[in-house]
RNA sequence: AGGCGCGUAGCUCAGUGGUAGAGCACUACCUUGACACGGUAGGGGUCGGAGGUUCGAAACCUCUCGCGCCUACCA
């Protein structure tokens, strides 16, 4: 076995193998069956988009919700994390869209029907790529339970609550102002809106003539070309400047028309422009609220793909911009322009398309959610759902609060589409299935509505959906609620506060206990990922390594390869001193590093040094691993019981009582979703605490003839190990399956870590007495070490040591553990243990640990000769740097030239090398003194 | 405009009233029989600023400066 091991840890080589053995072994399976008595351990995963290819955030999502997935199958829960792919409407749509038009076609050559085959067909070719991608990161749900939101049992749940929440009212139909985005070709609801501030724009005035008169009245506006639809200027009530012009008739310069002069106190601020504000009813919310309040025409300027439409009189056909131009040049040439002033304003854009959204007068279907957000509230507010971070709960409630009617139609092709049909005479019939006749009027000519549901009415049914829903199937029963629904906080609007609303309406139960959510990743300098930015990567290329030009190829295709890697260098400083790109650090290390980053963050800085971190840990542990196995060749252990051993040994104790201590914060920290504090709770004790002081103390034992000792610290080892690959196996899970299985462990494990218990504290053994006499002898190893380093000592070098104490008892600590202080400083023979008092032998430096003096004898030693005068050699070197930095950081160029970091890495060179150079001297002083 | 949050080591971030922490980076020494993907030791902080509460504040309160995000509005 351990010979064979290689020296070091490569991930691709053991990764591909167990992914294939747990899935044949059926690790990841849940069970309906009602005689299994287990407790029940239920996430549901948040379904990837069709369209998607695994990013950073899936690579979070997948990371988090496994560590939880395994630790709970490992604690004997029957665990489900159900899989899923989400058909993602307009993204998918022009993805396909895209296809088409690369062979020069349109939507509308190939056909409803045909279209939706063609996304069909490419969902099939692509759509399970993501799921693959999962696999490569060690995700473990149960993929026999996968769903895809279109699926025809997805469909029936659609339809199924939409039928339901019309009959109830909670849908309805309604001729409304609404975001319409011109590229998409679809109504977008309040949230796909997004409000981009800060551009510069101008407020434009001009003015309207009054009917019959040489008066007129100056508006100001952001958008001239809605005048064509003004049917209404409004002033405020009691605003001096026109109170003579109240109920006055206006003259439209393009188009035949008269419209009258309003007061408003809700609409106008009579501090804001000039007072006076025109009124676009069909093409403003707080016109077309205005309009409704004093019963103004609705006049649409503008057909569905933005341009000017026959009400717009000579500006049809333009598009809005050209109509824009063209109206302020006509407004000149009338002598009716008053000026234009600078104006920020904020911009409602498409977040798909990133096209300026128009409102427009629309008939679309609506969910009435006032009477669904309050169960919503109420059940965070009284703890049967409780969301981690708490703090989103704030505003989660404000969401539910303020919450607007939710508009579901869409005029897309891909989607569930709407049950309603409609006969010749209008009237409106509702139906799971396709109806025979019309409910009104039994007309039997029934043409089904055209529009397809938001993407998020399906994505909110998901917890109950996936199990069978409406059907009361044994999963269901099983499954719901869920345990935990862990997420990005992006989505707390669009998905989590729906899932609420529609699993309270529709299975009178929250869909979940906990929500969990995480952070965004982004790049090392905080910047959001973006292929423009140059600074998107790819998880996959983490785990299996990729060279920068590779990974600048996908970012930037076509960009000139210099400029690409400056951007993606500047994007990620830690990866730039990595040379040419990233070595393979597997998909352990990475899913460590995801786990280590705590929840709270916002922003999820993703640095590549950071992974190299845990990937150096991987490595530990395998050769940590390698050392025992090839000390147990010459010093064989029984074979693990499963039984906690109880080691007399007082190193063992202590390593037992550490264990103990590591244990149950990890398991703090896994039940209170602070994997940061698990994982390096685990972190610290295996690197610390196992691999720098216990291997180091039992390196003797373990090289001496077999011994009593030798096999209680060999079990202790043994049982420290095994138990340690259990704790870390829900956050590096190949790496652990791997060694546990090489690793001797209790005949009555089950063939797969994965399904092995996961440890309690109880598997290690709390002991206060061998934590706190352990800690008086580090101590005093520490001083010792630190003595010995400070003055130049080789390390091989042997010193004399002397340990004094006042205390007899801590005296006799001192004496039991001679072999293991000698082992780790180093000393010449046996360290002397003395009571306190004594006269500080000569040539020999001391240092106080505690309650322990420490002094180490630095006459003798066969280096010191030579020792003077190396370190007379590093003196000069040192002056010599010295001077050239020292230059260097005087020179105005380098200072303002090279880049600010590596002028701080000169300076801190400078201040390392300044602090060398004091030590040597006193080194050199104290050499001088010695001799 | 409202809401939420952040400011702690060079960088990224933990730390909810009791001796300022981690990883990376930095300095020195060392190929020591698991691991140089390593070891040992070290340097570095007026915890954004001011005031207050307290025996004691990075943490609690008030004010202030700087920076994010979200929601709403903007003629």
């Amino acid at each position: 076995m351990s010979p064979e091991m290689p020296k070091a840890y490569e991930p691709a080589d053991i990764e591909p193998k167990w992914y294939a053995f747990w899935v044949e072994q059926g690790v990841f399976r849940a069970s309906d069956d009602p005689a299994d008595r287990r407790p029940v351990y239920c996430i549901p995963m948040p379904p990837p988009n069709v369209t998607g290819a695994l990013h950073m955030g899936h690579a979070l999502t997948a990371t988090l919700e496994d560590v939880l997935t395994r630790w709970h199958r490992m604690r004997g829960y029957n665990t489900l994390w159900t899989p899923g792919i989400d058909h993602a409407g307009i993204s998918t749509q022009v993805v396909v869209e895209w296809q088409l038009r690369r062979e020069g076609k349109s939507r509308h050559d190939v056909g409803r029907e045909k279209f939706i085959e063609r996304v069909w067909q490419w969902k099939g070719e692509s759509g399970g790529r993501i799921a693959l991608q999962q696999r490569e990161l060690g995700a473990s749900p149960d993929w026999a339970r996968s769903k895809f939101t279109m699926d025809p049992s997805m469909a029936r749940a659609v339809n199924e609550a939409f039928v339901r929440l019309y009959d109830e009212k909670l849908i309805y139909r309604a001729t409304r102002l609404i975001n319409w985005c011109v590229d998409c070709q679809t109504v977008l609801s309040d949230l796909e809106v997004e409000n981009e501030e800060g551009a510069n724009g101008e407020l434009f005035e001009f003015a309207y003539k009054i009917a019959g008169s040489d008066e007129e009245i100056v508006v100001a506006t952001t958008r001239p070309e809605t005048m064509l639809g003004d049917t209404a200027v409004a002033v405020h009530p009691d605003d001096p400047r026109y109170q003579h012009l109240h109920g006055k008739m206006l003259l439209h310069p393009f188009v035949d028309r008269q419209f009258p002069i309003i007061t408003d106190a809700i609409l106008v601020d009579p501090k804001f422009g000039t007072g006076a504000v025109k009124v676009t009813p069909a093409h403003d919310f707080n016109d077309f609220a205005t309009g409704k309040r004093h019963g103004l025409q609705e006049i649409t300027i503008f057909d569905l793909s933005g341009a000017m439409n026959e009400n717009a009189g000579h500006f049809r056909g333009l598009d809005r911009k050209e109509a824009r131009k063209k109206v302020k040049r006509e407004l000149e040439e009338r002598g009716l322009t008053r000026g234009t002033k600078p104006h920020l304003l904020t911009l409602p854009k498409c977040s798909r398309s990133g096209t300026i959204v128009e409102p427009m007068i629309s008939p679309q279907w609506y969910v009435n959610m006032k009477p669904l957000a309050e169960p919503a509230l109420a059940a965070v507010a009284d703890g049967r759902t409780r969301i981690i971070p708490e703090e989103w709960a704030k505003t989660y409630n404000h969401f539910l609060e303020n919450i607007q009617d939710w508009c579901i139609s869409r005029q897309l092709w891909w989607g569930h589409q709407i049950p309603a049909w409609y006969c010749s005479d209008g009237h409106v019939t509702v139906a799971r299935q396709a109806p025979a006749v019309c409910a009104t009027c039994h007309a039997s000519e029934l043409r089904q509505d055209q529009d397809v549901l938001d993407t998020w009415f399906s994505s909110g049914l998901w917890p109950f959906a996936t199990l069978g829903w409406p059907d009361a199937t044994p999963a269901l029963a099983r499954f719901y609620p869920a345990s935990d629904l862990e997420t990005g906080y992006d989505i707390i609007f669009f998905w989590v506060a729906r899932m609420m609303m529609m699993g309270l309406h529709f299975m009178k139960d929250v869909p979940f206990r906990r929500v969990l959510l995480h952070g965004m990743v982004v790049d090392e300098n905080g910047e959001k990922m973006s292929k423009v930015k140059g600074n998107v990567i790819d998880p996959l290329d983490l785990i299996h390594g990729a060279s920068f030009d590779d990974i600048i190829q996908k970012t930037l295709p076509g960009a000139p390869r210099e400029e690409a890697l400056a951007k993606f260098k500047k994007s990620y400083p830690s990866a730039a001193q990595m040379g040419t790109g990233f070595p393979a650090f597997g998909a352990d290390a990475l899913r460590f590093t995801l786990a280590s980053y705590s929840p709270q963050a916002k922003r999820i800085a993703l640095a590549p040094k950071r992974i190299e971190g845990y990937r150096h840990f991987c490595n530990k542990i395998w050769n940590a691993t390698r050392m025992v196995l090839l000390y147990l060749e010459q010093h064989p252990a029984p074979l693990p019981t499963g039984q906690t051993p109880s080691p007399r040994w007082r190193s063992s104790r202590w390593i037992m009582s550490r264990l103990a201590n590591a244990l149950e914060q990890t398991e703090r920290g896994l039940t209170d979703f602070r994997l940061d504090d698990a994982s390096a709770a685990l972190y610290r004790f295996f690197w610390d605490e196992l691999c720098s002081w216990y291997l180091e103390i039992t390196k003797p034992v373990l090289q001496a003839e077999k011994s009593e000792l030798g096999t209680e610290v060999a079990a202790t080892l043994v049982h420290v190990l095994e138990t340690s690959l259990r704790a870390l196996h829900p956050f590096v899970p190949f790496l652990t399956e791997e060694l546990w299985q090489i690793l001797p462990r209790p005949a009555s494990r089950p063939a797969s870590i994965a399904l092995a218990p996961y440890p309690m504290p109880g598997e290690g053994r709390a002991d206060e007495v061998a934590d706190r006499e352990m800690a008086i002898v580090f101590d005093a190893i520490i001083a010792a070490r630190t003595i010995r380093s400070e003055h130049e000592v080789h390390p091989a070098a042997q010193v004399p040591l002397v340990l004094r104490a006042a205390d007899p008892k801590i005296r006799a600590l001192l004496a039991e553990e001679l072999v293991t202080i000698r082992t780790l400083v180093k000393t010449a023979g046996d360290p002397v243990i003395e009571a306190s008092g004594g006269d500080r032998p000569p040539a020999s430096v001391m240092s106080v640990a505690g309650e322990v003096e420490v002094l180490v004898g630095l006459r003798g030693l066969v280096e010191r000769a030579t020792e003077e005068a190396r370190v007379d050699r590093e003196i000069k070197k040192v002056e010599k740097d010295l001077a050239v930095l020292q230059k260097k950081l005087a020179s105005p160029t380098f200072v303002e030239k090279a880049p600010s970091e590596v002028v701080a890495q000169a300076r801190e060179q400078l201040q390392g090398l300044e602090r060398t150079r004091k030590r040597l001297a006193e080194a050199r002083q104290l050499a001088a003194e010695l001799d």
